[in-house]
Parts: C-alpha cells; structure tokens; sequence
RNA sequence: GGCGCGAUAGCAAAGCGGUUAUGCACCGGAUUGCAAAUCCGUAGAGCCCAGUUCGACUCUGGGUCGCGCCUCCA
C-alpha cells in the first residue's frame, strides 16, 4: 500500500487513485529562457523516479509535465538576444531535453506548451468571471478576486490574513485587493506580436497561473490525482491554480500535492535570483550523469539536498561498489559460480520493466519485499537504496549470479545501474588522460614484468597508472582496470 | 512580523519507544608477491532542558540554532 505525503494534508495518507490502477499526474516543469539548473534535475529526477514507482507498482500512469513558454522573463531574454520567443524557446527545450535524457529522465506522457493552450485559457477565464472570480481592472489586465475564493491558503496555510500581514512594498496598480493575481495581462505598447493574442478583453497574454489550471484540465481532466512541483511552487502558484481550477469548475482540483525539496549550495537554496546556481551541463561536465541521479534519489525528496564536489565525489564512489558488485563472473573465463548456471525461473515470477527494459524484479525474494516497502512509504529512496547496498553485499559474498540479477532489476526500477558495469567503472579517457590502449599496453607490460618476477617494475607501472588516475585490481579471471 | 520545515556518529543519510540502518572515511583481521576489489570484525550518534514511560534518538512541552515561503524562482 502506497502512502504519499500529501501538503494539503501535511501529512503522509494512504494512495487511492481516483479512478482504479489509473494514475494522473501533473507536474510543473520548467520555464524555458536558460539553461537547467540542478535544481531543475532534481525536479525532473524525483517526479521520474515516483512515475516509474508507480508504473511498477502496476498503474496505468498519465504523466504531463508543462513547458512554460510564454512569460515576462522569457520576453526580456528574447529583446536582449534580439531573437524570437519562438527561437529562444525552443533553444531550450531541446536543451532541456538534452539534461533530461543524461539524467535518465523518461519523457512525460504528455509535455503541453502554454502557448498552445491559449483557447483553453481564455475559456477559463470566462468561466471565472461568469462565477464573479474574475474582474477586468482598470488597467486593462483581468484579475482573480482572491477574497470571493473561499479556500484560499488551504495548500500553503496562509490565511489573507496572514499574507496581508506580511505584505512587502506595495506596486501600484488597479488590484481591487493587492492580493489579487493576473489572470490576463493586457498587451503593452511595443511588445512583439508573437507575444499577444486576441481575446475579449482586448489583446494580451496569460498571467502565470493559468497555464497550469488550464492544461491539467485539458490533459487530465477537472480533477486529477497527484500534483508535485518544487516546494517554492506551493506559494503562490499552486494555492493560484486551486483558486482557478475549483473557482471555475466547483469541483475538487487535486487529490495529492507533493513537494519536493531544495537543491542547496552552502545551505542555501540554490536559485536563479541568489545566482549560485549549477547548471546540468555544467555538472555533467565533470561527473557522470548516473552518479548526478543517484546523488538526488540517495536523499528523500522531500528533505533539502547539498551540493557539493565532496557530495558528488561521495555518492560516485558508493555507485561503484554497487557496480563492483554487478561484474559477474565472466563465461569466457571458465570460472561460473553454481548459482550463475541455475535457471532463472524465480527471477521471472513477477515480470516488471525496469528502467532499460532490463530483467524483471522477483518480488517475493526479501531485499526486493523491503524495497517495495521503502518505496511504498513516500518513496523513501535512501532507505531503498540503503537495500542495494545490503543485496550488493550478498551477491559479493555468495558470488551469485542471481543477488547480481535481482540487484540490477532492482535498481532498474530507480533508473540506475542499467549501465554495462565496465562501462561504468571505466568511464571515458579525460581529456589529456590515458586512452584505452594505452592502458592496455601499460597492463601487457606489467603481466610480463610479473611473469619474470621483476615486482619492483610492476609495482612500478602501477603506481604510475595509478597517478594517472587508473586503479589496477588483480584477480582470477586477469587484470581488470578502473578510472578512480 | 506571520506561517512552515529541520537539528542523528568525521562527512552524507534513513527507519525505529527496548534488538546491526546504509554509503564514504577510520581501525583490526582474512585474502594478495605487494596492492586494489571483496569478505569478516571493532569503534563511533541522536542540539539543550524538562516531562510521559519499566524503558526515548524515537512521544509531549519549552528553549537554542539552521533553513524555507510570505516577491520571480524547481
């Protein structure tokens, strides 16, 4: 049984889909006038790691991740580049894309534009202001009257007032309440055609709730069951989208809103405006974009997650014993544990797909049994990973084919470990580092320096290999090699 | 100021009212020509103060510190 922690409950409670073994699930994504951050991955990462979860725990999931593609900063950085919106966003996207596919982010079912979905906005806001929640100002902008909504702050727990309380400097405008949010910007002078659009309220474009509201119905239906997004969404934006969504449809908007926490640098959120920011390609630059994912899934989604060199270097080195553990005796060598030769008839018990389409897990078998269970409790990842290491330690000690097997499917189900170990290990020559032959030839000439007993210069020739960053491992089978 | 979250061993990070978390690092042993990897074992924890309890890291109250939202932000 499934528990999600649910915000608008702040609390854990048990999973009931609205409709049976179907899931439908949005989540807010990214907004496309730069390059990801980590902060993004981390985003992308957790809402995959939850659709595989729940995909393997056997719904039919319909995942829609928004592209936000029309917006005021979208709109400077496009008069700064002296390019379209059109051109700078998709710039991104494909970038974005690029991030994603690295990190072993499956795609969303559905990835809906906002710019798309102007017709579906424009009707929601005719709705609102047929339900007197929306009113034209006098600047021209159509506005939400916060006030007439009755549930306003249930997500964040604010009260109005509360949030009056705390008002910072106030902007002028023609707000009947400051509180109040856009629904419908109207167009100013000078601004691009391509950013505007006709509607009855005189040309403009949408205020940023509103794609959201707009296009979870579109996609999911007037109501859905789970709704995550950063935990700097909660306020405003999603307590704006269940004003909208229930203001204009009068029915429940979201079953589950689930929040996930910041990425920090130096114990401080890492955000755009604080500038100390680490984008994904930056990142992956220096690590392996594997040991990036499992550095997000080792942490709960829901706790704050540190960035560091020191963190990264840490968490590359426990994905390596837990690839150590996945090398298996090879055929060729000759030498084939007991256990390796068996069929795999209890592996096929329960046939679920992990992330490479690779072996099914054996539910039934006890590390998979925790696992399930760790994931099955708000998707506590460290404790389901703290399972791996436990299995790696079995396979290690029996040598069994099998525990390697059932590792690696399990795994799969976290989107790790799908990589051929080797590959792994050994990574890629860095620039300016030894190549693969080279390598070889250095290892060729210390086997001879062996077989003559000359161990001062194969001791020689590791330690030199060793400084290049290449560690040697001696065993049964031959010299095998690794990057450090 | 309002609302909320957190504080666990050297670092990272979970569960749990009483019995080994887990990874890295460290120490001892096995293994190895020497290593590495692996295995076995030791050591090390729960911000402070009260309370509840036979028993609290785990529950309750208070305090301290850190973080977040209240403004664009994943």
């Amino acid at each position: 049984m499934l528990k999600i922690h649910n915000t608008l409950a702040r609390d854990k409670q048990e999973f009931k889909p609205i409709e049976a073994n179907k899931v439908r699930m949005y989540v807010c994504g990214m907004t496309v006038y730069d390059y990801c951050h980590l902060g993004h991955a981390r985003v992308m990462v957790v809402f995959d790691m939850v659709y595989r979860w729940l995909k393997s725990s056997g719904y039919d999931v319909t995942y829609v991740r928004n592209i936000t593609d029309i917006d005021d900063k979208i709109i400077k950085r496009a008069a700064e580049n002296k390019e379209s919106i059109h051109t700078l966003t998709q710039r991104f996207i494909d970038a974005m894309h690029e991030d994603a596919d690295a990190l072993g982010v499956q795609r969303p079912d559905h990835e809906p534009r906002a710019t798309q979905f102007i017709p579906q906005m424009l009707q929601m806001v005719e709705q609102l202001e047929q339900n007197g929640l929306a009113y034209k100002a006098a600047d021209g902008d159509v506005n939400y009257a916060v006030r007439k909504f009755d549930g306003y702050g249930k997500l964040s727990g604010k009260s109005l007032e509360d949030l009056r309380a705390g008002e910072r400097v106030e902007v002028a405008s023609d707000k009947n309440d400051p509180l109040d949010f856009v629904l419908w910007k109207h167009a100013k002078a000078g601004e691009a055609e391509e950013v505007q659009w006709e509607s009855k309220w005189g040309k403009g474009r949408p205020g940023w709730h509103l794609e959201c509201s707009a296009m979870g119905s579109e996609l999911l239906g007037n109501h859905f069951d789970i709704h995550g997004g950063g935990a700097d969404l909660q306020f405003p934006h999603h307590e704006n989208e269940i004003a909208q969504s229930e203001g204009a449809h009068g029915c429940q908007y979201v079953n589950y809103w689930m929040h996930n926490g910041f990425v920090r640098v130096d114990n401080e959120k890492m955000s755009k405006s604080l500038g100390n920011f680490f984008t994904i390609r930056e990142v992956l630059k220096k690590y392996d974009a594997e040991v990036v994912r499992f550095f997000i899934l080792r942490a709960h989604y829901r706790s704050p997650l540190n960035y560091s060199d020191h963190h990264l270097d840490d968490a590359k080195g426990a994905l390596t014993r837990l690839y150590t553990a996945l090398k298996l005796p090879s055929p060729a060598s000759g030498i084939t544990s007991d256990l390796a030769a068996l069929p795999p008839s209890r592996m096929a018990s329960s046939s679920i797909r992990g992330a490479g389409g690779e072996g099914s897990v054996d539910w039934n078998e006890p590390y998979a049994q925790r696992f399930k269970a760790a994931m099955d409790d708000d998707f506590n990842t460290p404790e389901a990973v703290a399972v791996l290491f436990d299995l790696a330690n079995e396979a290690n000690r029996s040598q069994s084919a099998e525990a390697a097997a059932q590792l690696k499917a399990l795994a799969g189900v976290l989107g790790l470990l799908q990589r051929d170990a080797q590959e792994f290990l050994q990574g890629s020559a860095t620039a300016g580092g030894l190549d693969d032959a080279a390598i070889n030839a250095q290892i060729e000439a210390r086997i001879a320096a062996k077989k003559a007993k000359d161990f001062a210069e194969a001791d020689r020739i590791r330690k030199a290999l060793l400084e290049a960053g290449i560690v040697l491992e001696d065993t049964a089978q031959g010299t095998s090699w690794r990057r450090a």
